[in-house]
DNA sequence: CGTAGTGTTGAATTGAATCAAGTGTCGTGG
DNA sequence: CCACGACACTTGATTCAATTCAACACTACG
């Protein structure tokens, strides 16, 4: 189901931002008109530039929600950017157990495990109805050598998803429950803010057991975690619904 | 102190395997006669392209062990090839303990957390004596843009460098502390194997307490798993030297 | 020779996992 | 339209793996 119908159910936490602006799902059919064009791969591409990159992109059509993108193993072929609705990328170990790598919001680009290796490391779903812009590597590589300011975007792209990784990295190694449910909560909320949505009141799209494979907890755990951080008045959650009523609070947790 | 005068304790745990063959410091003055050309950035150019890339190389005088290659938060200028010796990279946290990020060895390539942010994310030390290779990255970017096969190469390094940290996100997210070793061990085996060195009798080359900070481990349960693992006849540990001596049964740690 | 850094091992403690029971919600099909 | 079953979530009790605290051994080096 999409936020909207969960905001329906009349027990919400508040007034209608979690209703309000959807990310288009049809809206844009070329970056040049994509309202996430800003953060998505066009940044710091000129007109002429962003033309030619739309018409490498292909506009599939929208993934209903649990729909894979592509899966663990097949041979890699383009990178994706999110155009509207949310995924989960995940692995699957040895002993059957899933475990999520990444979850990926609006103008973020996904499938980069692919690229030196070929062939998908991990799979990837959608969390809700989603619409995706793929862009077919090969032929961004091509583009790129034509394009120096594409070629240094996706370079940054890249640099910037390795950074990340090495904050969870960081993350994962040295925090406690509590702490890695703060700053994944803090992660959304700037990233929804990016995507012009609301920063203290979203709507979850992945289930407690997800956000668990993803910060390396049970999803006992994190259930618990997000109640005792409503105890502490840090944060108001309904099911699905977060809204964050403490920021200064949320952040000190991360260590002062 | 380096891996010779470790062995020339007489208290080593054998042959003369750990002294052999330290990876060349002066040697490779070129890309075209380094015998890492076939690890490092070089793979798949051509020899043209190779000298190219060679005449935008510095190599810089050898880093003592504890020397910093760069710091956290300096301007971002080049990326870094692994000439000989090792080196950490390492974020302090707010709290002000620190927390490794990775390890780096022969041939690998180092510093890519700051292509994005224009900003390295994390410091870089030397754990021995050693030497590098430096890329200034705008001139990597303009040679990229004139050598198709030195863009490509350098997407796949990148790519390769990301699913390296989604694989340690998935093991730190769910691996116990044994499992965790037996994976950093099994990891140094076959990057010691790609440089020509033994894949089961090494010299460890950081603290107990750096592989603790790397895999998100107290130093503590770092060498309580190293003695577990020795007790059980897989490995052989004296102080920093490493004998794998059941690669099967370290294997089989991991999952079945 | 003494000191600082590194490593080992033991005992006590603890944070999160596991096990378990129960509630709430949604979608489906009778 | 309601009942049913599947899933998602919460909360409590217990267990356990790893941390913390502590003492001590080894090595390297000024």
């Amino acid at each position: 189901m999409t936020y909207q119908s969960a905001d329906a159910s009349g027990k919400s936490l508040g007034t209608d931002v979690l209703r309000a602006r959807p990310c288009p799902h049809n809206a844009a059919a070329s970056c040049s008109n994509c309202r996430l064009s800003d953060l998505c791969l066009p940044i710091a591409l000129n007109k002429s530039e962003i033309q030619q990159l739309d018409n490498i992109i292909e506009r599939n059509r929208p993934l209903g929600k649990g729909e894979h993108l592509y899966r663990q193993r097949d041979e890699f072929r383009s990178v994706y950017a999110v155009r509207s609705g949310s995924f989960k990328s995940y692995t699957l170990t040895s002993d059957g157990k899933s475990r999520v790598t990444g979850f990926y919001m609006p103008g973020e680009i996904l499938g980069m495990d692919g690229i030196g290796t070929r062939s998908h490391g991990v799979s990837t779903m959608a969390l809700e109805h989603a619409s995706i812009c793929e862009i077919p590597f090969s032929q961004l590589e091509r583009l790129s050598h034509q394009l120096p300011n594409l070629q240094s975007r996706f370079f940054a792209i890249m640099g910037n998803e390795i950074v990340k990784d090495q904050q969870i990295h960081t993350l994962l190694s040295s925090y406690t429950a509590e702490q890695r449910l703060a700053s994944f909560l803090l992660s959304l909320s700037t990233r929804y803010a990016r995507c012009q949505r609301s920063p203290d009141r979203f709507l979850l799209q992945m289930t407690r057991g997800d956000i668990g494979e993803y910060l390396g907890l049970t999803l006992e755990t994190v259930s618990r975690g997000f109640s005792s951080l409503q105890k502490k008045a840090i944060i108001s959650v309904k099911s699905r619904e977060i809204a964050i009523t403490d920021m200064t609070a949320l952040k000190a947790i991360l260590g002062d």
